[in-house]
DNA sequence: CTTAATTGTGCAACCGGTTGCATAAAGTTA
DNA sequence: TAACTTTATGCAACCGGTTGCACAATTAAG
């Protein structure tokens, strides 16, 4: 590694000072265009980049954002959730020039982010969330540290949030029933404890009443979100009299132990009933029959929060709350027919 | 937000200078006992940190290191995989003061790099790997940039790199299988192109030298890493006259095949066939037998490349080239009959 | 009791950028 | 041509730590 080049290295070799290199790098509008293209050639030519460390103590700002790693109790994700929306915030903030800091939530997520702030490492954070109210987001909030949730809409309207629209999705996927024709949907797995389990049931409820169908309680299996849940609760449905022909599933892993439960009573998938489920598995695209799935685009929820929180720190007009990323509805074998 | 405390107000709090309050913090052992004491009272009472941006410049290095976040091509790892490695990756780093910075590999990986390491953004960085030459590494190694590889052992014994040891995950599956009683093993999926796959030949064929038992050259199909391979070479055993009674697959996804030709030949398991894949996946744990497999502990290569990479940095003495960390074998139902 | 060695602390320069303000040069206006 | 803007650039202070060196205070040696 040769020695590296300083700003009044580059000032010196294009004979200005080190404040018009600055300024021409800052594209400043103060600088004369003879300037900016003799200073550019010298800087271009020996590839010189501002030193990082320099330019956030001067300009008091990091330029970084943090994220921290969410345990693998994220199960209502899939696994590669994670990793794309990485991808989306990093690619959205390496775009202006920010940096993305992981740190693992060591030996608690609010300690890690207590280290990353009180040390001025990073200018705001994006966090990953599926529950509401807890201590990460309470301290943020009260210390007004900019921030960004990915996966939860909070109520207060002062936290800005970027989510799937788990609503709209679970509707989509009844929508995509009825018109295979199917009437008596289920739908199981999850706990209607947790909001984006609420979300999807009024979802469900509303294609419902739309349609003029009705709403049948034994139809709404939702208080665990285990696979042997999903195989108890589809083993009832199966022997009920009014059984069922079309199943919403809330989860892949709960998927598991519906599909099982159906294999074993031979009922035929889909013309006796119909199974579709939430987010994308090995299991559902290798399962026979492959699953229907709502995959959730993880990508885009990454690179939406970036925006969002780029926006914040820029302090610049941004409508606050709650913002919904598209869904995708993979269409297989387990709802239509060939 | 408060104001924020700077070592001089420290150092005015406390009736000493910013020096002496600089070298409290770094545990001089020029500075008196009762200095230190009084100063760390005023310290942790304001609850002060150094601002990481005036201290990397002063010091003249950033204490962070750079990863680059796969893209999912890297299909021999299971998903969780990134996730994991990272958790290790930080865990080591943050207990000695470091940060983990991540870039999406945009444009290239080698741009990432170079945009990295030209800000004077990170003192080293840890790259995955599944390849051994590719431009990244030639770039790192010819600029004298320290890194540490996970994933692939190279030659070149000048590199660091942290490797599961697959010649020995592989013997020790095979050993599994003859400890059941099989005596016909299978290899199936993946290329001999790819490093890690010969080391698992490696390992398979020397368990079969080490109980004396023959080689059989049809038993091992390492010409591709597909789902659709994994069916038909399946299927080829299966009718061949000679048929194995056990089968060591490369990969889970691999697998997903020859599970299918082996339910559809209706062929007993683990009875008449063994079956053992690599990679923990929900197919696997989902899977009807359950898939015995052989897992990589993906944690534990991401804290010993950190470990090393620190060492690196910090000149310390260290065993050149490449280190190993353990596998673990889950035993399950399609191995062993219950 | 003087001199030398040791210990503890402060001064001030430095790391490499940025930026408010002053000023020289060029352009306008009267 | 004098007075006034406007435009382009440089000076120097500053961001908040770290660290070589000087020096005062204390202890040890002669």
């Amino acid at each position: 590694m040769e020695k590296k080049l300083t700003i009044r290295d580059i000032a010196k070799l294009s004979g200005v000072s080190a404040s018009t290199v600055s300024r021409v790098l800052d594209d400043s509008d103060r600088i004369s265009a003879e300037t900016k293209k003799s200073v550019l050639e010298v800087v271009n030519q020996y590839g010189y980049k501002p030193q990082a460390a320099a330019r956030n103590l001067a300009r008091q700002k990091t330029s970084a954002i943090g994220i921290i790693i969410p345990q693998n109790d994220m199960n209502i994700y899939s696994s590669s959730f994670f990793q794309e929306a990485l991808h989306g915030v990093s690619n959205s903030l390496s775009q202006n020039g920010y940096d993305v800091l992981i740190s693992s939530g060591n030996p608690t997520e609010l300690d890690a982010i207590k280290r990353l702030i009180s040390t001025s490492r990073i200018d705001g954070i994006i966090l990953l969330r599926s529950v509401v109210n807890d201590a990460s987001i309470q301290y943020l909030t009260e210390s007004k540290f900019p921030f960004v949730l990915i996966g939860t809409c909070l109520e207060n309207p002062d936290v800005y949030s970027v989510d799937n629209d788990n609503q709209r999705a679970a509707y989509d996927i009844a929508y995509h029933m009825y018109m295979t024709g199917k009437r008596k949907m289920a739908i199981i797995g999850g706990t209607k404890s947790s909001v984006f389990i609420q979300k999807r049931l009024e979802g469900y409820e509303k294609l419902l009443v739309e349609k003029g169908l009705p709403i049948n309680q034994d139809y709404i299996k939702l208080e665990n979100a285990s696979e042997d849940y999903g195989y108890q609760s589809m083993l009832e449905l199966l022997k009920s009299p009014s059984r069922p022909d079309s199943v919403l599933v809330m989860d892949d892993s709960i998927c598991v132990g519906v599909m099982k439960a159906i294999n074993e009573s031979g009922v035929k998938i889909p013309e006796e009933i119909a199974v579709a489920c939430f987010n994308e598995s090995s299991f559902t695209k290798y399962s026979r029959p492959a699953l229907t799935t709502i995959s959730l685009n993880f990508y885009d929820l990454g690179y939406c929060a970036a925006k969002t929180l780029l926006s914040v720190l820029n302090n610049e007009p941004i409508q606050k709350g709650c913002r919904y990323v598209d869904h995708l509805l993979t269409i297989r074998e387990s709802t239509v027919s060939n």
